[in-house]
DNA sequence: GTCTATAAAGGGATAGAC
DNA sequence: GTCTATCCCTTTATAGAC
């Protein structure tokens, strides 16, 4: 997004512009392909020639906000030492990338339950970006000190906490959606808590059996 | 849905079975209005004269799924007496309506992520929808004596994880969903051990936490 | 009150001309 | 690479039959 170069490219890029612009002021059903087109200054069929379907441009914000993330959680792991601050910066960095966006992810959520749909955050076309966002937890827990199984299926989990906090996120009216913001601080605590007790004797046998369950449900690695 | 009466009830059911039947049959998207008033031999006047939106067939479904749920759970319910075929007959009665309309399902779940739709899962007007689904496992529990702070938020965590398992529902190809029954009964032998664990001294802490985090959240009453 | 027939506005998507 | 013209669909609306 926004790399510039040939004139298709900033035509392109302008027309995605206008048309994230319309989605977060009027919203994604609200706004048409017509709007997009004519705010754009070109013809209903240039848009469709950039973008094979108006979902097509929510997938293209969708790669977007993958990016920054990884670019902005980097950032932060670079300064961030304790496993407090760097599950703090995985999750915060993705909530700041999302910020003020919250009605553009409603439309991407429409397509989380179709398993048939080329989109959808569960199926086969975007196991990429589930990996890329998997990854960024496997580094900010890189360097614990934790059994191996549970290293091995952490980031799959952190990554599926961190949907449920969008979640949250989607339906927060706080101003700034502050209580996402502590949503997910005493999450942080709670798995630092939780960090203590898995290594226990006592909670081995639960834990491998939870562990198991999810491995046999194809749910982790 | 399906109660007899005057000769606008019969028309009512009629398109109202046929929209579902084609539903299942051909999809959500793929289902015009004009199909369904075709296929039930009516005008597509007709058609909207009782459902004001393709939606609010949809809509209809959702109520029928949710009476058929509570129906099922507490006939089953009068031989469970245990805790697991009391888990295991909230959980399996509500796959066994569902078997079959995983493509309808699809078509509920886009509503999920829309805080401003009126079908929204987690919006004020479905409110009704998850209370009387929590209640379903409200009763499942009953019987149990467990800590009250642990008993006030069970039915609504019991609530979320069938969500959890619905989902994957949605996305289980293997033949009758079989993987599913086989994670919900995981789940389940999982609630079991981990109501062992809840009650001891070592655990309070972090019990209380993370309820008290839940309860800050308003996740849970 | 229940329904048919019909039209038309509005919008997603496409074919083919330029 | 861009535009015009067009199709099909949802939805709303209306006039009138039963």
């Amino acid at each position: 997004m926004f790399k510039q170069g040939s004139k298709s490219d900033g035509t392109r890029n302008h027309i995605l512009a206008t048309a994230l612009r319309l989605f977060r002021e009027t919203g994604f059903d609200e706004t048409t392909m017509r709007d997009v087109a004519a705010k754009a200054g070109v013809a209903l069929g240039a848009a469709y020639y950039y973008f094979p379907s108006k979902e097509s441009i929510v997938a293209e914000y969708y790669k977007y906000v993958q990016d920054q993330h990884l670019l902005r959680a980097r950032e932060q792991f670079l300064l961030a030492k304790d496993l407090r601050s760097r599950l703090s910066a995985a999750i915060h960095t993705k909530l700041d990338v999302l910020q003020g966006d919250r009605r553009l992810m409603s439309a991407l959520f429409r397509y989380g339950g179709d398993p048939e749909h080329r989109l959808s955050w569960f199926g086969p076309e975007t196991r990429e970006h589930r990996e890329l966002s998997a990854q960024i937890f496997a580094e900010a827990i890189a360097e614990q000190k934790l059994p191996p199984d549970v290293k091995d299926v952490a980031p799959t989990l952190l990554w599926a906490l961190h949907m449920g906090i969008l979640l949250y996120f989607l339906y927060d009216k706080s101003s700034e959606q502050k209580r996402t913001r502590k949503l997910a601080d005493g999450a942080i605590e709670l798995i630092l808590q939780a960090r203590r007790f898995i290594s226990f004797p006592v909670i081995r046998p639960i834990r491998k059996r939870a562990i198991g369950l999810l491995r046999e449900a194809g749910l982790v690695p």
